[in-house]
RNA sequence: GGCUAGGUGGCAGAGUGGUCAUGCAGCGGCCUGCAAAGCCGUCUACGCCGGUUCGAUUCCGACCCUAGCCUCCA
């Protein structure tokens, strides 16, 4: 039985699918124009886990993530930029695919792009307008009456009175409400419009959703999701719209992913505290770092983004490669652990919980190498792949992971400074990292430049020093090496391993 | 002001009414030519005040503090 959060009842519910075995989700995915930044990133891999899990666990899983191609900022990027909206948008999606191929996220089933599916937004307006829950405001702009639907504020717990009280919107004489919101917006000169029964215009933000998951969805589905911050106004706008004009359900079950800051304050622009994902990746030996960092922790939660914690992350990954080198494959058989891996994650997807697992999987393992049992050491280690490959990490061979360096990052968090908002979007096409297939990689991050050639080398030369009891040729090339950046191990029979700091 | 999350050991971060989170760091051992890695052992916890209870970090109430939302935002 497989638990989830609720944010709709703030209560933990059991999943029940509204046809079995099958689970339809949709996400709020993102307006396209500018680069993915870390927290973004981070709502991107809190849904993979989610859709993988789900699979994982024997359903069938339809998972739709928009794209929102047309709004005000993208339209004003474009200007700024002097290109056409279509150019931008073009551009920004291929960066976000290449930047979500690094992270290992899954592309949706469903990537459906708002001015793809304009007539289906029409035509929700159009019924929510016969059933008297909007209206044309003066200036020829299409409004919500959110005063018409009596849900309002379920989902973010906020009460219309109170909303109002504290209204510090500016007052707008075109709203028959303060709170009403925009459906459809009139044209204005070099925007983009379409046609429609209001005259020719765009479509509000919150009307796209509504439309695209009724599209690739239908008007009930399981899941709805996105991040902490959508929950008011915009998800509460999208329930008031497709409620009030289907008179169905809309989701079930509403999940929201918690935020990722920085110096514990919520990452923006205007604090200066913006971390791209492609700037981020630069400072990590593999994109797996910052996948299993944003695991380390529960997807409600918020998480602190710092170097320190990519460092905690790096450094547990190499203790699970450690364990699963030099370990012979075998086919994967479930023990106990795989048991309790699936109720920690039917419980919310309690990710931490479920590293923890493959952690102690990791000593049981190594216990198992010390004490001579291969076998038993083979078989856990194909489990604990296995279980990885459900939260989309260990995805390399222990012998590549290891020959991956960290690059060198001087100073601190301090010096990993914030996007500059103009100009992120250069350099995309050098790769960041390398990826995991590359043989010649690492070598040259690691500033002493040795190949790994090189270091097979030296790691053959200090073998035979150590064979001929030459302890000072030994420990001289051990030296050599670590001041390359590659740490020496040695193992029994004369054998040695590395690995590059 | 309203609403929503939180406050756990040096750090990160789970969880539970009375035996273990887990990882990093520390300390002591084993192993090693010496290391590294690994293994074993070990230390510093549950914001504050009441209440329920044989017993609360875990349940209830008040309080304090932090973050987010109430305007576009993953």
């Amino acid at each position: 039985m497989i638990r989830i959060h609720n944010s709709l009842t703030g209560e933990k519910q059991e999943l029940q699918p509204i046809r079995p075995g099958h689970v339809g989700m949709y996400v709020c995915g993102m307006t396209v124009y500018d680069s993915l930044h870390i927290g973004h990133a981070r709502m991107m891999t809190v849904f993979d886990i989610v859709s993988r899990y789900l699979r994982y666990r024997g359903y069938v899983v339809t998972y739709v993530r928009n794209i929102t191609d047309i709004d005000d900022k993208i339209i004003r990027r474009a200007a700024e930029n002097g290109e056409p909206i279509g150019a931008l948008t073009e551009r920004v999606i291929a960066s976000i695919n290449a930047d979500c191929a690094k992270l290992a996220i899954v592309p949706p089933d469903h990537e459906p792009r708002a001015t793809q599916h304009v007539p289906g937004m029409i035509a929700l307006i159009s019924t929510l307008i016969e059933k008297d829950y909007a209206y044309v405001a003066a200036n020829g702009d299409v409004m919500y009456a959110v005063a018409k639907f009596e849900g309002y504020g379920k989902l973010s717990g906020k009460h219309l009175a109170d909303l109002r009280a504290g209204a510090r919107i500016e007052v707008d004489e075109f709203k028959r409400d303060p709170l009403d919101f925009v459906l459809w917006k009139h044209t204005k000169p070099g925007e983009p419009s379409w046609e429609s029964p209001w005259g020719p215009g765009r479509p509000g933000w919150h009307i796209e959703c509504s439309a695209m998951s009724a599209a690739l969805l239908g008007t009930h589905f399981d899941i709805h999701g996105g991040g902490m911050d959508l929950k008011f106004p915009h998800h509460e706008n999208e329930i008031a719209q497709s409620c009030a004009a289907t008179g169905d359900r809309f989701a079930n079950l509403w999940i929201h992913n918690g935020f990722v800051n920085v110096d514990n304050e919520k990452m923006s622009k205007s604090l200066g505290n913006f971390f791209t994902v492609s700037e981020v990746l630069k400072a990590l030996r593999h994109p797996e770092v910052l996948r299993f960092f944003f695991l380390m922790s529960h997807y409600r939660g918020p998480i602190n983004y710092s170097l320190d914690q990519l460092e905690q992350a790096d450094a547990a990954l190499r203790g699970i490669y450690t364990a699963l080198r030099d370990v012979p494959q075998v086919p994967a058989v479930e023990t106990e652990f795989t048991e309790r891996f699936r109720q920690v994650m039917d419980d919310d997807l309690n990710t931490p919980e479920a590293i923890a697992v493959l952690q102690r999987m990791t000593r049981e393992i190594n216990l198992a190498k010390d004490t001579g049992k291969e076998r038993k050491a083979a078989a856990l280690s194909a489990e604990l792949r296995s279980l990885a490959s459900v939260l989309g990490i260990i995805t390399l061979e222990p012998e590549q992971w290891f020959r991956l360096a960290k690059p060198a990052m001087p100073g601190g968090a301090k010096n990993h400074v914030a996007t500059p908002e103009a100009g992120n979007l250069e350099g995309q096409g050098e790769a960041a990292v390398v990826s995991g297939g590359d043989a010649s990689s690492g070598a040259s991050s690691a500033g002493a430049g040795l190949s790994d050639a090189d270091v097979e080398g030296l790691i053959a030369a200090r073998i035979a020093a150590r064979k001929a009891k030459d302890f000072a040729e030994s420990d001289r090339i051990r030296d050599q090496l670590a001041a390359a950046g590659v740490i020496v191990e040695d193992k029994p029979g004369g054998k040695s391993t590395w690995r590059r700091a």
